[in-house]
RNA sequence: GCCCCGGUGGUGGAACGGCAGACACGGCGGACUCAAAAUCCGCUGCCCGCAAGGGCGUGUGGGUUCAAAUCCCACCCGGGGCACCA
């Protein structure tokens, strides 16, 4: 038996001996002169919960569920502040969830094949499996420390067996339903290493590691018809997903309607796909994609040697370096020509790598009149520019002076049969024009009318080794046959080498050798499954990893399903996000559910609309950065000029004074070897001439321009810029609990921002002020009513916020609140001017309302306050309307939008009321005695806005 | 280049179109202390003013409105994504 599987199943068994032992709770400790020892509550809490059980998530169908999930983590090694930012916020919701009565499914994983194992087994010569599974241990471990309520018997990890067998069976599954097929994509390929290296691995058209030159290719490579689910993926109808993901997706899907047009020439037809079919009479000349299939043929022997010259150096640019250069229109002609349907002209044929073999059909008609790329690329080399649409009121175009392309309404001209016709700006059919022309190439066999989509198949094939192997047979008569259930999973060999070239799946007989079905020999497929395939369908296998039987249980899937909340990163808007709800559909119409459908029924569950949507609630955290960081103080000696300076010699000295050199100041920012210092007398620019002399006295050796500090605003974290935060440091100084009431406090959830390090102590403090409620043996002394009355509306008001913050992922605001309520507790034990029972229901309240945050100390101090069971047993806090209600409030009043005076007024009063109450303000007569009032708005209880002049 | 998001005090941030700056960090002043730390109390957007009060102020410029951080238009700057990082 292959070790992996051993060494994940032995984990399993581990964590389940946990289970049923006995454990002494934290308490008998003194009442008074307690301090907080938040290493001693923490580590104990964690263990009984686990101990007890407490976050095992069952089925229970008296009780309402809720599927509450977070993305899916590699597992990179060490837990970083933004798994921490991540994951603890989930947790909170999850938790305050469970609080409002639900029964909750909070389940975590490992998406644990990827890229970062096989470097690892590169550079450092550590097998992927020996690299990801301690890192999944270690992070397992670290996970724990954050107080988390994952129940760890769901866990799935998708370099497990056990768990890529399903993947591989989806695959087959889509492989029967034709949703799987063989198709041509580009690739990045290394002639050095004979292989295909992935995006991130090639920086300006090399091989980062080697240095070597990298070429676009096409290869033959797996896909999956995503396609056919275009128009089904832009309903985003039955799903609360931000606005911003669903834009990104509808946009990232493209979908544009219009019409394909055929183009004949000498070497075959040319279809173009066009959304504007109406400027067909202004289409002047054609532009092919350098990869597309005429080009070979339309080029003439004398364009030849040109042509191929620039197709091959097109081919060393990747497509985004080919968008990012738009700007800049490059291009060669073919020689060859076209004939434009409509009217029979013979338009010039080029080759550009500003027109995509990926979109559309990879050639274009281009109408430089009314398109401004066309328009660039024709007055770079002189091309035909025709207007066929004259915008409507103003000067006619001419073709010779104009500055750029006309994008506007107007109508139709020069243009045959459909001269005269409008154009707005209206997309599609129902634009005059564009119906008239698409009806026109229809009557006239010259074109049909088409939907195009931006969105292209999904390429899932992968030449790597780690990664689930594609459960395929290639027969040696050619022909293709899947690897039935009873044979999966295919499992990943373990003894390979690396030597960083290609996968040493395709040089292992083992692994590559088969017998197909029918007894003959056949060759094992050595790509393996794209990643993104194993996090498509992740949440299924939560439901019931240890099922042998199939991919999950359909009595677990008919109670949990669908996910109720998802959160992660907004940098998964498209991909990862597009590909879950892809699977689901697939899944659906391949019948996959159908057991779990069946099962629902049963329980008189309705499965309506349950199955098309993977996530019903998408909620999307921003980033943590790194610190800010200033820059290195730079003291300039060189020739001055205005702002610039040329250096003779540069050196690092924190202690400089401001007349040091001849500029004396701050690292801002740095290209190359030119820098912008900030000193006394603003920002300069100081040009650093090869070889002039450069110090850095803590760097020995000889410096370079390169390893100057220049001042960060924010950064990413990473290791390689040594601005990463260790959250273990923090637990161990501050505790969970207090790390994750920073994270919830100190960001906007959805925005993230940089790290500081300082502000923690805020939360501490708070942390440590809740300790010395919670553990305060309060008497009143002087006791009063109306002090009470106040304490307690206050508390009630919390309630309200908090309840309504929590509901709404508003974390930081939801912690200020319940500082707030801290603060006034903190009166009241200092005045001890409220009664026992106000004071008693405000901190029952205070750790009940914090539980879902800081969920060790609400838990220790409730009880120290004498409850038995748990806190996060508990219910949440219910407010009561009337005992939160103000009675009054400060109304402003306004002259002409400014304040001008503040009233304290009922707050049931009347708009009649209010207003005079703001007219007999003296204040207001003052100011306005010299006025004519015109106008007053009113807005009980709250505002009164006079306009006076 | 294209798509999406953001820009508010010294800092993180708060604010149904209706009191800009809640809450917190930092800073300043004070108490306690032999002293320091911790803790506690007060002040803290900027400018003018002894004060009362006034003016200015949410990246920049314009617009809508009785009223704009919030809505609209243009621009500047920063971040995320762009299909083999996950």
């Amino acid at each position: 038996m292959w070790y992996l599987q051993g060494r994940s199943r032995s984990s399993q068994k581990a964590r389940g001996h946990t289970k049923g032992r006995q454990s002494t709770p934290p308490t008998s400790i003194a009442w008074h002169s307690m301090t907080y020892d938040h290493r001693a509550i923490e580590s104990s809490w964690q263990k009984r919960w686990e101990d007890e059980g407490l976050y095992r998530a069952s089925i229970d169908w008296d009780r309402p569920k809720h599927y509450a999930l977070t993305m899916l983590p590699y597992p990179s090694g060490d837990l970083h502040m933004g798994h921490w930012y991540a994951m603890t916020p989930s947790d909170a919701r999850a938790r305050y969830m469970r609080m409002k009565g639900y029964n909750v499914l909070f389940p975590m994983g490992f998406d644990a094949f990827g890229l970062p194992a096989e470097n690892a087994a590169v550079t450092r010569g550590i097998h992927p499996a020996h690299w990801t599974w301690p890192n999944i241990e270690r992070m397992r471990d670290q996970m724990r420390s954050m107080g988390t309520m994952f129940d760890w018997e769901r866990e799935a990890i998708s370099c497990d067996p056990t768990y890529y067998k399903w993947t591989q069976w989806l695959f087959t599954q889509m492989f029967e339903h034709d949703i799987a097929y063989r198709g041509q994509a580009m690739v990045n390929w290394s002639p050095t290493l004979q292989t295909v290296l992935a995006n991130e691995q090639v920086i300006d058209g090399l091989d980062e590691r080697t240095g070597q030159p990298v070429i676009q290719q096409l290869m033959e490579q797996w896909f999956f018809r995503i396609t056919r689910y275009a128009d089904e993926l832009l309903d985003f109808d039955a799903i609360d997903w931000p606005d911003n993901i669903v834009a990104q997706q509808t946009n990232w899907i493209g979908r544009s309607e219009g019409a394909k047009v055929e183009f004949p020439t000498d070497a075959g037809p040319l279809t173009v796909f066009t959304t504007r079919p109406d400027t067909l009479w202004g289409a002047t000349f054609m532009v092919l994609a350098p990869e597309h299939d005429l080009v070979r043929e339309l080029t003439t022997e004398d364009q030849r040697e040109a042509v191929e010259t620039y197709v091959e150096i097109a081919g060393r640019r990747s497509e985004l370096e080919r968008l990012e250069g738009a700007d800049e229109k490059t291009g060669v002609f073919t020689g060859g020509y076209a004939t434009n349907p409509v009217n029979g002209a013979q338009v010039p044929v080029w080759v550009a790598d500003y027109v995509l073999v990926s979109y559309g059909t990879g050639a274009i008609m281009a109408v430089p009149a009314h398109d401004e790329r066309d328009f660039q690329f024709a007055r770079t080399f002189g091309l035909d520019i025709t207007p066929v649409i004259q915008p409507t009121g103003a000067e006619p175009l001419v073709a010779d002076e104009m500055d750029e392309a006309y994008v506007g309404p107007g109508t139709m001209a020069n243009s045959g049969p459909i001269d005269g016709v409008e154009v707005t700006d209206a997309k599609g059919r129902a634009n005059p024009s564009l119906a008239a022309a698409i009806d026109w190439l229809v009557e006239h066999d010259a074109g049909d009318e088409h939907v195009n989509y931006r969105l292209r198949d999904w390429l899932i094939g992968r030449q790597r080794y780690w990664g689930s192997p594609t459960p395929i047979l290639h027969r040696d008569d050619g022909t293709i046959e899947v690897v039935p259930l009873e044979d999966l999973p295919v499992v990943l060999p373990e003894n390979v080498e690396f030597d960083g070239g290609r996968s040493p799946l395709h040089d292992h007989p083992d692994y590559s050798d088969a017998t197909a079905s029918d007894g003959t020999h056949a060759r094992r497929e050595t790509d393996t499954l794209d990643t993104f395939m194993c996090s498509s369908w992740y949440w299924f296998r939560y439901l019931s990893p240890q099922l042998d039987g199939s991919a999950f249980d359909p009595e677990e899937a008919a109670y949990w399903l669908p996910v109720d909340t998802y959160t992660g990163g907004a940098e998964h808007a498209v991909m990862h996000l597009l590909y879950a709800r892809f699977f689901v559909k697939a899944m659906r119409d391949m019948g996959v559910f159908d057991d779990t459908i069946a099962t629902m029924q049963e329980h008189g569950r309705d499965p309506e609309d349950l199955f098309d949507e993977p996530f019903m609630m998408l909620r999307n955290q921003g980033q943590i950065l790194g610190e800010e960081r200033t820059g290195d103080r730079l003291v300039i000696d060189g020739e001055r000029d205005g702002n610039r300076i040329v250096a003779s010699a540069v050196r690092v000295d924190p202690d400089a004074s401001d007349d040091a050199g001849t500029y004396v100041g701050e690292l801002m920012r740095r290209t190359e070897n030119v820098l912008q210092v900030k000193g006394s007398d603003g920002t300069l620019t100081v040009e650093v001439p090869e070889g002039s002399p450069l110090d850095i006295a803590t760097i020995p050796g000889v410096n370079d321009v390169n390893q100057l500090k220049h001042h960060l605003e924010i950064q990413r974290m990473s290791k390689s810029k040594g601005n990463v935060v260790n959250p273990d440091d923090l637990v161990i100084a501050h505790g969970a609990d207090t790390v994750r009431t920073y994270l919830m406090f100190a960001f906007e959830w959805q925005k993230g921002g940089p790290w500081d390090s300082h502000n923690i102590i805020g939360s501490r403090r708070f942390i440590e002020d809740v300790w010395r409620i919670g553990t305060e043996d309060y008497r009143p002394e002087a006791a009063d009513d109306i002090a009470s009355k106040n304490l307690r509306r206050k508390t009630h008001q919390t309630i309200q916020r908090v309840d309504a913050d929590l509901e709404v992922f508003k974390w930081n605001t939801a912690v200020a609140a319940l500082m707030t309520l801290r603060n006034d507790l903190l009166e009241a034990r200092r005045t001890r001017n409220v009664s026992e029972e106000t004071w008693a229901e405000g901190v029952d309240t205070l750790l009940r309302l914090l539980a879902p945050i800081a969920p060790h100390i609400t838990e220790d101090l409730w009880h120290k306050r004498g409850n038995p069971a748990s806190i996060h047993l508990a219910t949440f806090p219910e407010a009561d309307e009337a005992v939160a209600r103000e009675d009054t409030v400060t109304m402003v009043v306004q002259i002409n939008g400014k304040v001008r005076d503040r009233i304290e007024v009922g707050i049931d009063i009347d708009a009649a009321a209010a207003e005079a109450a703001a007219m007999a303000s003296a204040r207001v007569q003052e100011l306005t005695a010299d006025k004519t009032v015109r106008k007053v708005i009113v807005r009980p209880p709250n505002l009164v806005n006079i306009v006076a002049n």
